[in-house]
DNA sequence: TACAATAAATGTATAATGAAATTAATGCCT
DNA sequence: AGGCATTAATTTCATTATACATTTATTGTA
């Protein structure tokens, strides 16, 4: 594929990035929560029940860092964590009362943020863009799964940080 | 738009935004830098000459951020920081040589990666996911900047938070 | 029953970030 | 020309998000 395209693409995707979280990470954009919690919040609420590996898998975290964030969360009043008692090593990470209140609210300003977005697109092109969105992020998914035995590629020269 | 278009949208935006910088922030997938620096080092390189407050403006972030971020830089002897004659309160930043050739890297790997990815798209369909990622993106920018006067929409309940 | 494996939590360290204060330079207005 | 507002950059301080290593509790298994 056209170096050009590749470029296009790649510039597109960098100002998309940049634009979408914007209106979420600052003032209220997340209800109060900061964008990190607003993500957990909304992963606990689509599956109802998680564990903490679940969660780490999801997002592709530590569970550490899970662990901790649940904790603001309980403390906030937004999520329960009970242990599970079929296997006490797990908890159950599931919404309060008031954490699917919010849990609503949040849902409801993204579908709305991203409809609005949608309503700027010219009409008879909306299903294609929601359609190729869906192609490209599936690629990129492939592209993951395959790439986790060969690796990016290791073109020399790294510059010997510890790379995190 | 039809609810369960938008969520599925959502659904993909969030996947391919979680999984696309995954093989870039850990291990060498920046050539030994952060994201952030990488980031960084690619506006510099894209604009040949900067100063803070375009850089800051650019990623939309504090210039005090993008200062330190920049001092990182240049200590790793990657981006010249000189103060510009005509106006003694800009600095003139731009890549070294070494800088140059990280940013060759950088960019390469970032192509080669974006070219895999589309690979992975049927080849009839890799022509319309550019220009639709494309039509998104521009929408996201139209709506940011619409925004700006009107605000999100405060629909009561912010939970009293800070909201940092 | 001892031991390996697993889930979660905790201690520690670091990167990224914003807000506020500070310093330096410029432009403008009287 | 001198003083003041504005602007760019930096610095100080605080906080969030994160990973890695260790610890604790629990479970499964040889």
């Amino acid at each position: 594929m056209d170096i050009q395209k590749i470029r296009f693409l790649r510039e597109k995707l960098r100002l998309m990035e940049r634009q979408m979280n914007d209106p979420f990470s600052r003032d209220a954009g997340c209800c109060g929560l900061t964008l990190a919690q607003c993500h957990t919040l909304l992963e606990v609420g689509y599956k109802k029940e998680v564990s903490l590996v679940d969660l780490a898998s999801s997002f592709g975290l530590d569970t550490s860092t899970l662990s901790r964030m649940i904790q603001g969360l309980v403390v906030l009043g937004l999520v329960n964590r009970l242990t599970n008692e079929k296997d006490r090593r797990y908890v159950a990470i599931s919404l309060t009362d008031q954490g699917r209140k919010l849990f609503d609210q949040i849902e409801a300003r993204f579908n709305t943020y991203f409809a609005q977005v949608l309503e700027l697109i010219p009409s008879e092109k909306q299903d294609a863009v929601v359609e190729c969105i869906g192609l490209f992020s599936d690629a990129v998914r492939r592209n993951s799964e395959s790439a986790r035995c060969c690796e990016v590629g290791s073109d020399s020269d790294e510059k010997g940080r510890p790379a995190r």
